[in-house]
DNA sequence: CTCATATTTAACTAGATGGTTAAATATTTT
DNA sequence: AAAATATTTAACCATCTAGTTAAATATGAG
């Protein structure tokens, strides 16, 4: 199997395919926050909360610091950074294809272009 | 029965959390492509990479078109644009906070802010 | 009609995922 | 020291995933 290194893109898109993990992002968003205020509006247990924040820190989404008995958890813009890159790039390419096309028929109004 | 079946924001991500399928993109970023023509460079079977193709699908991030026997896949950035647009936006939350904390710096500059 | 080509569907498998409850660990409070 | 609080780890389970090979479907070509 022909596994190439990504710089961590298919644990950054994981950690975001799950609705749990969005909603402890957007609490961090708003700032520094502990295990339990981040688990308090989600409706699981603390230990499936647990494991969420474990995907969410090994994808590079968080970091966390430990302050006593609490973890404080911090966001981490960086990894997000990274899948927001890929994304934008492909999306750049599209828009430069369909640029392309668009200066193709600005040039050719009256023919319709060759399907390759 | 298919966990991410509507194009909603689980479908998206999980769709781009696999590398072969990220690899599927990319070909498609740069115009329409067969199934053949996109499984070539993939080191797994034609069932996997039709499975693949059914995810992006599903996730809303490609539209098929037959044509004769073989089918045509063209990139569909709309999905691609809801999955950037949620990245961007806590990103852009994150980056706020850092502005008002900044601006808080600016104003007190002789003292540190309260962790609170 | 028959053969070849393009793609999907079916049936199966090993391993991952997301959840649970119960127990363990670490720290603070009394 | 004992009890309370915050969080993780362990053990377990049902379902999902990503892959396989073999068979089915659909279309095109001779």
């Amino acid at each position: 199997m022909v596994k190439y290194f990504d710089g961590g893109l298919d644990a950054v898109f994981h950690a975001l395919a799950d609705p749990n993990r969005r909603h402890i992002v957007e609490a961090l968003s708003h700032g520094e926050r502990t295990v339990g205020e981040v688990a308090a509006p989600l409706s699981i247990s603390l230990p499936a909360v647990s494991k969420h924040i474990g995907v969410l820190e090994r994808a590079g989404l968080l970091r966390r610091r430990r302050d006593g008995r609490v973890h404080r958890l911090r966001f981490q813009p960086d990894a997000l950074a990274r899948g927001s890159e890929w994304i934008e790039t492909h999306r750049r390419f599209w828009e430069e294809s369909f640029d392309r096309l668009a200066g193709y028929l600005e040039k050719h109004s009256t023919q319709r272009p060759d399907k390759h």
